[in-house]
DNA sequence: TCGCCGCTCAACCTTTCGATTGATGCGGAT
DNA sequence: ATCCGCATCAATCGAAAGGTTGAGCGGCGA
C-alpha cells in the first residue's frame, strides 16, 4: 500500500486528486496539506507527497520539496502543478523531486506516476521533458551575477541612469550589461529581457 | 434540481468539482467539458455552466462566455479560475459571467454559490469584489480593457511596432494607449508600467 | 441633444535606448 | 605565464520610445 500527501491550496483539486487516486487499490491518501509549511510537518507520515508549486503565501513548494527531500528517508516527491515553465521545472528538480507532472495529466497516468514515484523512478510529463531536452540542446543562458542584478532592476521599470546611480555604475557601463545580457537571452529590448528573464527563472515572478 | 455542466481542461478539476458538488443533493453534474468549444456545444442542456478561463488550446474562456450569454434563454455562467487579475475579472463580467469564483474557495461556497447563481444572482469572490472595490474608489489605476491588453503584450517583451501589427492598429495608436496608460499609473518607462501593472494584478504576473 | 470617454490616427520633437568599437584591470583556469 | 570571462568605462550613431498637440468617430449617460 502506498500512502500519500496531497498538498494543493486548492480543496477542489485536493478532492479530485482523492476521487481519481482512492480508486486504485494499492493506493491512499492519508493526509491533505493546504500550505507548504503544513506539507513539510506532514511529509515524514507517507511514501509519496503529491506538490503543488504554487501556493497562496508562504512557502513556494519547491522550498518545501527541498526541505522534504533533505533528510534522509525521506519521502519521494511529486511535483503536480499547472505550470510547464523553465524556471519552475528546474527549481523543482534541484529541489530533489522525483517527478514533474501536469494537471491537464489524465488520470490514468496519475497513478502510474505516483507508482513509479514510489519506486524512485524519475516521472516526468511529456511537455516537461521536452522542455528538459531542448533546454540540454540550447545550452542554458547563464547570466553573471551582476547581470542578473541589473536585469532585476529592469524588471523593476528603473530606466539605465537610475540603474546606474542605484549601483554607483556609469550609464556606460549599465548599458554594457544589457548589451551582454540581450544576446545571452537572444532578444533586443528591456522589456523583452524581462520577458525572458522571467520565463526562464533568472529573476523572481 | 439544477443541472451541472463543468468546463475545465483538467480532468483532476473536473473530478473535484464533481467529488464536491455531488454531495449536494439539489446539484446535478450533467457534463463535463473539456475544452472551450466543447462547452458552448453542451451549454444548452444545463441550467449552470462552471467555467475556466484558460483552456490549452483554443477558445478562450470568457470568448465561451460570451458565447453562451449570447442566445436568449442560456443558461447562467460561473466563472471558476485560479487568477483573479483585473484583466481577466473584467472580461468575464464583460462577457456576461453571472459569477466570478476562485479555485481556492472552500467547497460549501462553492455549492451556495451555485445555488445563487441559478437564481440569477451574481456572486462574487472576496478577493475578486475587494478588486472591483478598489476599481470604484481608485480611477487612477482603472486602465480601460484596451490599456490592459496592450500592457500585456508590452509585458510579453514586444515593440511598438510588433503591437500595432499583432492588434492591427497604428504605432500612434499604440504609443497614445501606452501614454494613458504612464500617466493613469504614474510612470513614464515601458518597463515601469510593466512593474507597476504587476504590482496592482493588472496583468498576470 | 450634448458632452464625456474610449479608441483611433497624424505630425513633430526630445530623450532614451540599442549597437558598435575599443580600452583597462582583475581573477581564475589551463 | 597566458588566456579568458567579468566588470568597468568612453564615444558615437541610428533607431526606438516618450511627450505634445490636435483631431475624428462612436457609444452612453445626463
Amino acid at each position: 500500500m502506498i500512502r500519500l500527501l496531497l498538498a494543493d491550496d486548492h480543496p477542489v483539486v485536493r478532492a479530485g486528486l482523492r476521487a481519481v487516486l482512492e480508486t486504485e487499490p494499492d493506493l491512499e491518501v492519508v493526509a491533505e496539506a493546504s500550505s507548504a509549511e503544513e506539507a513539510v510537518r506532514l511529509a515524514a507520515e507517507v511514501d509519496v507527497v503529491l506538490m503543488d508549486l504554487q501556493f497562496g503565501s508562504g512557502m513556494h513548494g519547491s522550498e518545501a520539496t527541498a526541505e522534504i527531500t533533505a533528510s534522509s528517508d525521506a519521502p519521494k516527491v511529486l511535483v503536480l502543478t499547472t505550470y510547464d515553465t523553465d524556471g519552475d521545472i528546474l527549481a523543482a528538480i534541484e529541489a530533489g523531486a522525483t517527478g514533474y507532472l501536469l494537471k491537464d495529466a489524465p488520470p490514468e497516468d496519475l497513478a502510474a506516476a505516483v507508482r513509479n514515484a514510489a519506486t524512485g523512478q524519475t516521472v516526468l510529463a511529456p511537455a516537461v521533458a521536452h522542455r528538459l531536452m531542448n533546454r540540454m540542446r540550447t545550452p542554458a543562458a547563464a547570466l553573471s551575477p551582476r547581470e542578473i542584478e541589473v536585469l532585476g532592476l529592469v524588471a523593476d521599470g528603473l530606466s539605465n541612469l537610475e540603474i546606474s546611480k542605484r549601483l554607483f555604475l556609469s550609464q556606460a557601463t549599465v548599458k554594457s550589461h544589457l548589451v551582454h545580457i540581450y544576446t545571452k537571452l537572444g532578444v533586443d529590448s528591456r522589456t523583452a529581457a524581462v520577458a525572458a528573464g522571467k520565463e526562464q527563472g533568472l529573476i523572481r515572478r
